[in-house]
DNA sequence: ACTGTAGCTACCCTAAAGGGGTATTGCAGG
DNA sequence: CCTGCAATACCCCTTTAGGGTAGCTACAGT
């Protein structure tokens, strides 16, 4: 049983050599090539195992695309082979619903390997592309939050989780308007009015 | 210049594999090695480019050496190579420094290739942890939210922002009360109490 | 030993949020 | 045509949140 491919991409040659790749690689095959958006969602009817799809199309960016697809089939696995690796696609299509990112440079072996990567439900991310991830992961640890003391964090860690007042104070055996005063200076450390603003500034959101 | 490498793991055969592995690599050279974590801080008097960190220390888990470390020094590169793939591991590593994070099982062919991915500023992980990674990202989108209306999805947006319902009330032109009945509705369809109750039903937190 | 400060605690007052009801308008579907 | 839903607005009332003041303890520095 081969894996099944569609591919989408509007650059005639790339998307041939692609295909000529694909199709000569054991247990791999093409299903079918659309070089737009429109006519790569008729895909749906005879879904592939993987789709390919390059995010710069004529008629409508790729990102849509997967996230018109990925609403209508929950099995296609949608693999992105883009040239760009600015944060704001990467993360648009991981988040429509793509599993993998590569980039157009990657060689014949590193786009046989994402596919099987893919198709064993690994992620195949350019070392690049995940960089870029593990960077905006890492930038979320809190730089603000070196001056609460111990007792604050305990108290804003049970309010992120929706406490009310007098639930954590009953949590932390103290009185309601301690958890207030609590609150209070927390705001007034972290230089903002509200709850929300705090969680926001402390990356609990 | 050889490529500079401390390894920290307790395993003795593992780490003296992994060793004779690096230093008959052409271009990577072991620094240190380090059987536990306590030990393991000194590296920072002589820090080498890349430090590979067991999670699974007998003295400190990984996890708080690499912060201790990554506090003290921002130059090192922390390359995780653990036996577990759970998501609260992966990311505490990542948050806490790790620049990559491969699974034990790897080849030596894939170790020799983090190495060198991980100097070039990529971040080698393996592809089941990869997986894991992007599954955090799409599962941010909101399962719960079918059922708002666009004008609740538009309230509750500016609510997350930590903005007052008459803040909202001004941006949306619509009164104070309006933007209480609308979010009064959207506590009801979501069945929470408050707005932080909303905003993680909602994955907006 | 004295002082100062940081952290935790508590209380009071006002503003904001939450929960209920009622009503009008416009618009889509049976 | 009627029904239902979405959006708007207003009312009442209770609870929660935000901001100021203050006391107590423990620990650090002189």
């Amino acid at each position: 049983m081969n894996i099944t491919i569609s591919l989408v991409e509007d650059n005639n040659s790339f998307r041939a050599s692609l295909a000529q790749l694909i199709n000569s690689t054991k247990g791999l095959a093409i299903k079918s090539e659309y070089a737009n958006a429109e006519n790569a969602l008729k895909m749906i009817k005879d879904p592939p195992h993987i789709a390919i799809i390059d995010l710069e199309l004529p008629d409508m960016n790729g990102i849509n695309l997967i996230k018109k697809l990925s609403e209508k089939n929950h099995d296609i696995e949608y693999l992105v082979c883009s040239s760009h690796d600015d944060d704001r696609r990467i993360f648009s299509a991981l988040e429509a619903g793509a599993s993998g990112y590569i980039l157009k440079d990657s060689t014949s072996e590193e786009i046989i390997a994402a596919i099987m990567e893919i198709f064993n439900n690994g992620s195949p991310l350019s070392p690049f592309v995940a960089r870029r991830i593990i960077n905006s992961i890492q930038k979320k640890r809190s730089p603000a939050g070196e001056s609460l003391t111990e007792r604050e964090k305990e108290v804003l860690e049970l309010m992120s989780k929706g406490l009310l007042y007098k639930q954590i104070a009953s949590e932390l055996s103290i009185t309601r308007e301690t958890v207030k005063k609590h609150l209070q200076n927390i705001y007034q450390k972290l230089g903002v009015q509200n709850k929300i603003e705090a969680l926001h500034k402390m990356n609990m959101l």
